[in-house]
DNA sequence: AGAAAAAATGTAAACGTTTACATTCATACG
DNA sequence: CGTATGAATGTAAACGTTTACATTTTTTCT
C-alpha cells in the first residue's frame, strides 16, 4: 500500500500541513511535533511524491542537458560532474540527445518547452546564431557552454581556447625555437576550433613568423583527419618542424600516421594537441597538450544555472566566464619527459 | 501568460475533458470538434503540462539510467541509444550517477524510490548479489545490463563475453597456430572480465592447450594495466606468441608498451582486444577485437523495460537475452589487413 | 488573571491534468 | 413523432503536494 502524506499525518495526529512543514525547512513547527513526525516518516519509510511536489511548487527541480549528436569521451565526464553537482543541491538531471530523429535545435526547443526541466545546459560549439534568439524568447533559463560569441542576455561559460592554442604555439617558438609550425584545424564553424586557430595565428604574429597557408590544414576533430593532416603536412617539400593538432584525437591520428610513415616524434617533427584526453598520457612520447577543466565546467554550469533559476536572479545581467586552461608538457614537443 | 487546458477549452467552446480527449487518442470525440481543438492548440501553442499529467496518470513516462562511477567511452553511445529509443516512444531519460557522495547501490535505491522514474536501466558489471534482492523488493521495474548470473525475476540483457573471448582465442589457435597465448584480465569481480576469462580458458581446453598461469595477468581495464601486463608477459623467459587483452583499453596499453620496449606487433607478438572502441580502428596495425553491439544493447534495454512497465507484463517471467558479438579482424593478430 | 502578542497548527484552495460517471444531443426505428 | 439507443460532451473527483489564511494554543506582559 502506497503511503502518502495523509497516512503520516493520521499516524502523527496532526494535519498534512504540519507534516509538510516539518519536512520542508520546518518553519515554525514545534520541535517536539517535528521530531515525532520525522520519526513516523522514518518508520513508514515515507518519501514525498516529487511529482505532486513539482506541480504544487511549480518547479521540477530538474535541469536538462542537451547532448549533441556526436560527442567525445570528455562529455561523459561533463555529465558526471553536472549530475554530482546537481545531486549536492538535490536536483536531478534529464538528458535529451539529438540524433537521426531530431537535430540539436529541435532538441533544445522541445526540452525548454516540455515543462520537465527548469533550466537547460547546452554545450554546442557549433551553435548557429538563431539559437540565441530562441533562447531569449523562452522563459526557461539556459546556460551556454563552449559557444562562440557573447550574448548580453544569456549565461555563458567556456574554456580559454584562444589562450590554450597561443600557449602551445608560444611554447613551440620560445622553448624549442621552431619556426615552421603547422596546424591541423577543427571543423569549420566550430567555435572551439576557430578560437584555437585564432590563438595559433596570434602567437605566430607575436613572434613575427609569417603565416604560411601550406602549413594550415583542415581537419574535423577525429582521428582520421589527424592521419590525413599529418600525412599532407609531411609530404610537402619543406616539412614543418612542429604540428599543432587542434585536439588530441587528431594528435592521435598524427601519431599513427607518423608510425606508418616512419617519422619519429619529436625528433622528426614535434606534436601538440588540445584537450588532454585520458589517452594522451599514455601515448609515447606523452602528448604535450592543453588540459581542459571539464569537471569544473560542469560544476560551474550547474551553479550558475541554479543561481539563475532559484535566486530570482532571472533578470540580472548575464554571467560570462572563461575558465583558464593549463599547458601540459609531455615529450611530444621536444621537451624531456619521464 | 501561461496557457493551460482551460484556455484552450474556452476558446474552442468545449469543456476541458473534451480537449483532453481530443489530445489523447481522441476516443469518441467528434472529428469536427477534434479538428477545431487541434487547430486552437496549434494556434495557442499549447503544450500540456507533463507534471500534471504524470500526477493524474500516475506515471512519469521517464526511465532512469544509473551511471557507474567510472565509465568507458562506450557508455556515451549507450546513453545515446537509450535516449533515442526512449524518444521514439515519447519517453524521457533521467540519469543518476554514483560518485564520491554515494555508491552505485545507494544511487539505485534512491532512484527507484524517488518516484521520478517508472523504471530503471542498470549497467553494473561489478554487481554484488545484494542488489538483486533490493530490486526484487522494489516495485520499480529494473533491467540489468551486462551483469553476471541469471535471476529468475529480473529482466536481463547482456553481451556474449564468453563467446567473444572464445572466438578470439580460437582464431589465434586455428588460424595462426599460436600455442602460447597470454591474457591480461579485467578486474576481479567484474562480470565482463570473468566471462571473458572463462571463454579464454574454454578455448584453450578445447584445443588441448594446457593452462599456464605465468601467462595469466591481472589487469583492470585501463591503459596503464595494459602497459604493465604486456611488460610483465614479455619480460618472461619464454614469451607468449599472442596476448589477449580483455578490453581494448588494455590493448592500447599493450601497443604503447610494445613501442617502448621495441616489440613489433604482430611479428614479435600478436595482440587482440575486446570492445571495438572507436580508437581501435586507427591503431597500427588495426586491432583485432570483438565488436560489442552497444547501440543494440541500449535499444533493447529500453524496449524490454517499456514492455515490462506498460504492457501490464509486470509479472510475466523475466526476459533474458544474450546479444551476439562479432569478431573484427585487424592486423594485430597476424592476419593481413589493409 | 486577563489581554495582547506570538507561536503552532489546521483548513482549504491551489497546481494542471485525466477519467469515471452523468448528462445532453443526434440518430434510427417503430 | 416519440422513444430507445448510442455517440458526444460536460461535471466533478481524483492525483499528492504546498501554502495563504484562519484558527487555536501558548507565551508574555501589566
Amino acid at each position: 500500500m502506497k503511503i502518502d502524506i495523509h497516512k503520516v499525518a493520521l499516524k502523527a495526529g496532526v494535519s498534512i500541513a504540519t507534516v509538510s512543514r516539518a519536512l520542508n525547512g520546518g518553519e515554525l513547527v514545534k520541535p517536539k511535533t517535528k521530531e515525532k513526525i520525522l520519526k513516523i516518516v522514518e518508520e513508514l519509510n515515507y518519501i514525498p511524491n516529487p511529482i505532486a511536489r513539482s506541480l504544487s511548487k511549480q518547479s521540477t527541480e530538474t535541469i536538462g542537458v542537451v547532448l549533441p549528436d556526436l560527442v567525445g569521451e570528455f562529455f561523459m565526464d561533463f555529465i558526471h560532474s553536472i549530475d554530482e553537482e546537481a545531486y549536492k543541491n538535490n536536483w536531478h538531471v534529464l538528458i535529451s540527445s539529438s540524433h537521426s530523429q531530431r537535430n540539436i535545435i529541435e532538441t533544445l526547443i522541445e526540452l525548454m518547452g516540455s515543462g520537465r526541466v527548469d533550466g537547460v545546459i547546452l554545450m554546442a560549439p557549433q551553435m548557429q546564431n538563431e539559437v540565441s534568439e530562441i533562447i531569449q524568447k523562452s522563459k526557461t533559463p539556459v546556460i551556454l557552454v563552449n559557444t562562440c560569441g557573447e550574448f548580453s542576455k544569456i549565461d555563458q561559460i567556456k574554456v580559454d581556447n584562444y589562450k590554450g592554442a597561443y600557449e602551445v604555439v608560444e611554447h613551440f617558438i620560445k622553448v624549442h625555437n621552431y619556426k615552421r609550425i603547422g596546424i591541423i584545424n577543427g571543423p569549420k564553424g566550430n567555435c572551439d576550433a576557430e578560437e584555437r586557430f585564432s590563438g595559433y595565428l596570434s602567437a605566430l604574429k607575436k613572434y613575427k613568423i609569417a603565416k604560411d597557408s601550406s602549413l594550415i590544414i583542415n581537419g574535423n576533430f577525429d582521428v582520421e583527419s589527424g592521419v590525413i593532416g599529418f600525412t599532407t603536412l609531411m609530404n610537402q617539400e619543406i616539412r614543418p618542424e612542429a604540428i599543432f593538432a587542434a585536439n588530441d584525437m587528431m594528435a592521435v591520428g598524427a601519431y599513427e600516421a607518423a608510425k606508418e610513415l616512419g617519422f619519429k616524434i619529436p625528433n622528426d617533427v614535434a606534436i601538440a594537441g588540445f584537450d588532454d584526453i585520458y589517452l594522451s598520457q599514455f601515448l609515447l612520447p606523452r602528448l604535450t597538450t592543453i588540459h581542459v577543466p571539464i569537471t569544473e565546467l560542469g560544476i560551474k554550469a550547474v551553479k550558475f544555472l541554479l543561481n539563475r533559476i532559484t535566486k530570482k536572479k532571472r533578470n540580472s545581467e548575464a554571467h560570462f566566464e572563461v575558465l583558464p586552461i593549463e599547458l601540459v608538457i609531455g615529450g611530444s614537443c621536444g621537451c624531456r619527459y619521464s
